[in-house]
DNA sequence: TCAAATCATCGTAATATTACGATATTATAA
DNA sequence: TTATAATATCGTAATATTACGATGATTTGA
């Protein structure tokens, strides 16, 4: 399965930002961290309707795609976006949105 | 499992969004049909590495989750973006990306 | 009417995702 | 040192996703 290795690099890109935003929770979260009110694990798991764990896996996600990086603090961990790679998804993301849909030539 | 009746309404909709958008083959489809320069499912299953069932049922998706339309010709099957549908994705994903992260505060 | 073409749907298998509780890990505080 | 607090990871179960071939449905053309 996942023959996803033939579609372009600019396609799996793309696919991997909107997969990691793709879930309400990890949308919430981004969210959080962009308002700085809440940074550390606890305050997001107090928002969420989920458990820690799974809180934990959803940032673990995040963390994966480039998104969010995590900081140790004491006992605690404060979760940051990394500005770098969010700047860049938003760019890949826009550019999609907008530059691939000038031409609308309705067809049917 | 999946308490996502718990999350705000906006998050759901922009998850909806995103999730129909997470895959390369959906991405590509997207893109074809913005250019007009496929249209019909035959020859969208051409350009993927995909088989004619699986690329049915990621139209499919892109159809429900309001992107995409369909219509008879003859014997094929013109797909096309849906235009309304297709801005408010876009309105809703591009909100999403901008507005919220102005206010950069780094915390760690 | 019948065959071919086109696409959707069904059945199914493999894998991924989502979620939780339990437990491990790590750092601070007593 | 030991207990507590905060978080990550593990194990696991339920469900969703992805993919394919086979089959069904519909339309056109012979």
């Amino acid at each position: 399965m996942h023959k996803k290795k033939e579609f372009s690099k600019e396609d799996l890109e793309l696919a991997k930002y909107l997969k990691a935003l793709s879930h309400p929770a990890r949308i919430s979260i981004m969210k959080q961290l962009a308002s700085s009110t809440t940074c550390f694990c606890g305050e997001i798991v107090e928002v969420l309707p989920l458990s820690q764990s799974t809180v934990s896996q959803h940032l673990k996600e995040l963390k994966e795609a480039g998104l969010v990086k995590g900081e140790i603090e004491g006992t605690k961990v404060c979760y940051c976006i990394d500005d770098i790679e969010w700047q860049k998804a938003i760019d890949v993301i826009s550019s999609f949105l907008n530059n691939n849909f000038h031409k609308k030539i309705e067809c049917c």
